[in-house]
DNA sequence: TAGAGTGGCTAATACGTATTGCTTGGAGCA
DNA sequence: TGCTCCAAGCAATACGTATTAGCCACTCTA
């Protein structure tokens, strides 16, 4: 008997009452359309049912159906980080939600190896597949990890934009960097603003690269673009002034205090002197001494999306799988019209 | 074909491989008694998982009595939530760092639906057999739910001490908050204080008891109490002074800011006229004016600890299921020798 | 050369449930 | 009587995996 005591099955209910299992489940599932069971044979199941405490167990019920309602998450650094909280958790909190709304579990992936302070997916033995699906979570994602899941039509769905994979689409949810950057170049040229300047690490990521790619397009190819080759701040003031900038967009938050810091140390003052904006709410928790002007990233929002789309690849229903949110601008301090001269 | 798209089986694998399932199965598991696969063969199988990225189903693994290498995590309330974020992250970490030690993969129970504002475990389609066991987490955990973990003899271990539920005993890793208040006590007194009042919730929760309790196995039975019957802080700390006592533990860390500003309401400065000693760490987001005197909650440790236990019971190793963790003083500014007359 | 032993693999089965047909007995009708 | 039709229920099967009980070919022993 090697059964565990106490765990009562449709068999045991079907003895009790004197039927079939098959008959035990039709009551239990009473389905409009084949309800082929006597109402006195079905109060007798069910008395039983009272009566024992039965539960189905849903495991053997999820087995038929082809789904476990197991969603995966997979971030490429710690989920309950102490850094880089700020980052991740509004991305959970709304998968979280999400998840919760559909009725799944979520697998956190904590069994990937970390290799060079990045988990990997693939690796020995990666369980990517114990759930019905995934959603990835990172700043950065390998592209020939994604163009692997891409192939093997595994389904998985990004949280944030990212390039095509060896030729390969890739869905994701993300935010729409490109227009909300743009947007941001065009509400200071209406304030007089005429020349600009971008700071930022460049390409380096699909998200970098968006709001690069929306400052061009709006303020123009030969624009100024200080990046990683110029890291400290005063130096990048002054190649700034020297441009005759007098707007500038900064993509990480921390760059943007340490601009501001290195202007007030010239004597400088923002927005009076020198406008600021801050393509972004923090990444990582920086004491900003301004409210700075700028969007802020509907993070929660693409974390719900971003399960919604997948539950939706997972039953065939997805048409679409990359979808772009719209960033909400933010009014703050650190813009007003150029200085004139 | 209603195979789920992309979802691989055994049967797969067997065929690629040109062998039977029940192979794949003996090299999958390769158990050194039954290891009758010639080595060829397990290398020609094992290639052809790794190149497909398969996976066991771990439904159809559960329904075999086996382990899946998956842990639950089970909370009461949201796992990412924007309140008691504090209370939360750092078990989770814990959690987290050790699951990762372990090779296990965490499932997040979000399909568990919310009654009464709290997550039931126990519902039509629980899931909680889906993982190995499963680490419960929460400030008051109903006891009907606990007994009825016992004794369906369904591995878990609680984060936090837990008196017995219908008479059995409940798997916790707990901290010593008896031991941890006492100590608070017995070094008020060797700096002179003789008289103590306790403010706090009671014994509503385990945690609030076990300080409760300490505090009178130190100060003694008959010591001032101050609960929720009085919740005006300047109420309380008329009654608290109208004692005559010079040192209050207080078990909420909001509650001791609240006792602050109402002692500096009426000119009393601490530590000089009154000590005020916090039985833990904050729990929910606090901006304290004060660093308080008291001791640390080893939350990321319990985390830990709570996996270790519940993966030495997973597999028959666990001889004593309930461990309590010290608590860590903290040299804060706010104990001094009692006032002189 | 028969028998025993062994290595290497597979067929069959079990887990608990949902679903698809099939069986059975009886009623309705010509 | 012969036929259809229906209600009521059940046997059989499928889901994906682990395990048990073999089967087969070969080698070693006597």
């Amino acid at each position: 008997m090697p059964q565990a005591p106490g765990r009562l099955t449709q068999r045991d209910i079907a003895r009790l009452a004197g039927v079939s299992q098959t008959t035990v489940s039709l009551v239990l599932n009473n389905r409009p359309d084949a309800a082929r069971i006597a109402p006195e044979t079905r109060e007798r199941v069910l008395r039983v049912i009272r009566e024992t405490g039965y539960a189905a167990d849903p495991l053997a019920r999820r087995m038929l159906k082809q789904l476990n309602q197991i969603l995966g998450v997979f971030t490429y650094e710690p989920v309950f980080p102490s850094t880089s909280a700020d980052f991740y958790y509004p991305f959970l909190r709304g998968i979280e939600e999400s998840a919760e709304l559909s009725g799944c579990d979520l697998l956190l992936f904590t069994s990937a190896p970390v290799q060079d302070g990045i988990r990997r997916i693939f690796h020995e033995n990666n369980r990517l597949r114990v759930a019905d699906g995934c959603v990835l979570l990172g700043r950065a994602i390998p592209s020939a990890e994604l163009s692997r899941l891409v192939t093997e039509d595994y389904p998985f769905v990004c949280v944030g934009r990212r390039d095509d994979a060896d030729g390969l689409a890739v869905p994701y949810v993300g935010a729409d960097y490109v227009s909300a950057t743009a947007e941001q170049v065009d509400r200071a040229r209406a304030l007089g603003h005429e020349r600009f300047a971008f700071v930022g690490p460049g390409a380096v990521a699909e998200s970098s690269a968006d709001r690069l790619e929306g400052f061009r397009r709006a303020a123009g190819e030969d624009t100024l673009q200080v990046g990683v080759e110029l890291p400290d701040p005063v130096d990048r003031l002054e190649r700034i002034l020297a441009a005759g900038a007098t707007a500038v967009l900064v993509d990480f938050l921390s760059d943007a205090v340490e601009l501001t810091e290195a202007a007030r140390g010239r004597g400088l003052r923002i927005p009076e002197d020198l406008s600021v904006i801050a393509l972004g709410d923090p990444t990582t928790p920086v004491d900003a001494p301004l409210d700075y002007t700028g969007f802020t990233i509907p993070r929660q929002e693409m974390g719900r999306q971003a399960v919604d789309l997948l539950t939706e690849m997972l039953h065939g229903q997805a048409t679409v799988t990359q979808r772009l949110l719209a960033c909400r601008p933010v009014e703050g301090e650190t813009l007003a019209p150029p200085p004139r001269h």
